[in-house]
DNA sequence: AAAACATATTGACATCTATCTATGCATGAG
DNA sequence: CTCATGCATAGATAGATGTCAATATGTTTT
């Protein structure tokens, strides 16, 4: 997913024009992160407590293996979707508000 | 995918509140439909000319074959995400906005 | 009725993905 | 230094998914 670390606007509403082959590959792999239900949850337990740690705050209630946590926060971190920094053992996630903007952007709103 | 056809609001924006399971499934299955280049153009294509029909504006310009078309137009509509209108030998379909905007609502849009 | 056409369905296949267990790699504590 | 701990990686596996060719279904036209 290379190019996914630059904050920039995508494309034009989806509904507005036709997308190009580039746009709807990018556009796909950003929703197709989206469309894992842990992952959401995930996205979403990150988001709610403004920063989390992984072991700490996301495995238990998740219910999932911290192998499988641990993957799903690659993914997302790869999409852009969180901002990850590490402080000594631990590794701390924070959303990236202004990714899901694009999204939200490409959708419409 | 069931409740998918009335058009409600699902959920406060993802980074606001923890996601519960229903949630987070409702929403992963309507991002994994979006999670597919060939299904965004589709969508894409439809919305951009407000109504298509599916062998005649949508199969040449994707591609891929008519079958796949059709799944992929059979998933669109099963998510909400189109309308059909079935007229003599051809079907019509027309982009809900509504659901996307369910969908931006919920990215934070 | 027959032929032509738009769409849907079926069945097959390759690929992707989510998940687990087991293990490795750092880093901080004693 | 050694041990415990947080996280990542590797390998395996079951299930989902995208695609196609072939065929079926239904509708219009001739």
């Amino acid at each position: 997913m290379g190019s996914m670390n630059t904050i920039i606007p995508c494309c034009s509403p989806i509904l507005d024009e036709p997308l190009d082959e580039d746009q709807s590959n990018l556009l796909a792999a950003w929703f197709g992160v989206l469309g894992d239900p842990t992952r959401l949850r995930l996205l979403s337990l990150i988001g709610a407590a403004g920063e989390a740690c992984a072991a700490c705050d996301l495995v238990e209630p998740l219910g999932v293996s911290q192998p499988t946590v641990s993957h799903h926060l690659q993914v997302l971190h790869q999409a852009g979707l969180v901002k990850r920094e590490k402080q000594g053992r631990w590794v701390y996630y924070r959303p990236v508000a202004e990714r899901l903007a694009v999204l939200a952007a490409a959708l419409g709103g």
